[in-house]
DNA sequence: ATCGCCGATGATATATTGTAACTCTCAATT
DNA sequence: AATTGAGAGTTACAATATATCATCGGCGAT
């Protein structure tokens, strides 16, 4: 791995409050809505899709909560850096340490679904580097592993 | 870039005459539906929905194509290394040089949808290696960069 | 030859994922 | 009290993807 860089990973209430930190200093709300989509995307142990997040919502609060509520909450988050998208499996991660921004490597097990997430700056650069040698602009790169995981193998 | 490696790029009738040897080596008949399709798909020149591709099939053939027929061959296509799915843009591309094989790199620009491939084995061999260090077995790597290209920007 | 099998395709239905347009509510401000 | 604006709800729809069963045509075995 290129530049160590200890994360203490939050969890649970701590994951919440903090991600509350950073939505706040973007200016956004902390709303109740908010707060429990953040909570249900984060108790999930592998990504959801929207729709599993409206349905947990809903089940949880005793109240239908729609699916594009959903979207909308979950796009602000994303650029507030708070989820992430991974794109193959067309579903939502909490992020661990919105303080902090990397470009991410997804991990995705064909199997299982388990998906873990690894930071390693040198590769990204790399990836950003070598579409700006083919001329483009990156703004968001995309990395995911599609395969298996330790425990599925 | 790490290995050069000349690609002399086949269009056309040749494209077409290069995918079928190819997936008839694999076992698999080169029927007029998919050549139609795999025509069709190469003449987009950014990456097409399967729903594209039945609608351009359809306009084309004077009779009515079902997407499911298209997403049936395409799979067929991707798994003989005929075509290749853009994740992050839920469509489809022909693969240029279906008989070798690479992971590969999409650029794909997010105000007029070009979609170029670039090769490196250099940084995909790395994200393989990346994901092997995690006690995971990369199947297939998913690099995509979203952003401007040089045209739009 | 004809019967039955099989791969390819068609037809239909449905599931899943994602957007759009408009309304309602509530709280801050005027 | 009226105005405004953000957040959330409602409804409708569009786009993407899969499942199921039917049909057709070739081809080998009887």
């Amino acid at each position: 791995m290129a530049a160590h860089h200890h994360h203490h990973e939050p969890q649970g209430a701590e994951l919440s409050t903090a991600a509350r930190a950073t939505l706040e200093k973007s200016g956004e709300q902390w709303t109740t809505m908010r707060a429990q989509i953040f909570e249900t995307l984060a108790g999930f142990d592998k990504p959801a899709s929207a729709y599993d997040i409206a349905e947990a919502v809903s089940k949880a609060a005793g109240r239908r909560v729609a699916a594009n509520s959903v979207y909308r909450i979950l796009d602000l988050f994303v650029g507030a850096n708070l989820a992430r998208r991974v794109e193959s499996s067309n579903a939502y991660i909490a992020n661990a340490h919105p303080d902090c921004l990397h470009d991410c490597i997804f991990l995705v097990c064909d199997s299982c679904g388990q998906t873990t997430h690894i930071d390693n700056d040198r590769i990204t650069s790399g990836v950003r580097s070598a579409a700006e040698a083919a001329g483009f602009s990156p703004v968001r790169p995309v990395i995911e592993v599609r395969g298996k995981c330790a425990d599925c193998d």
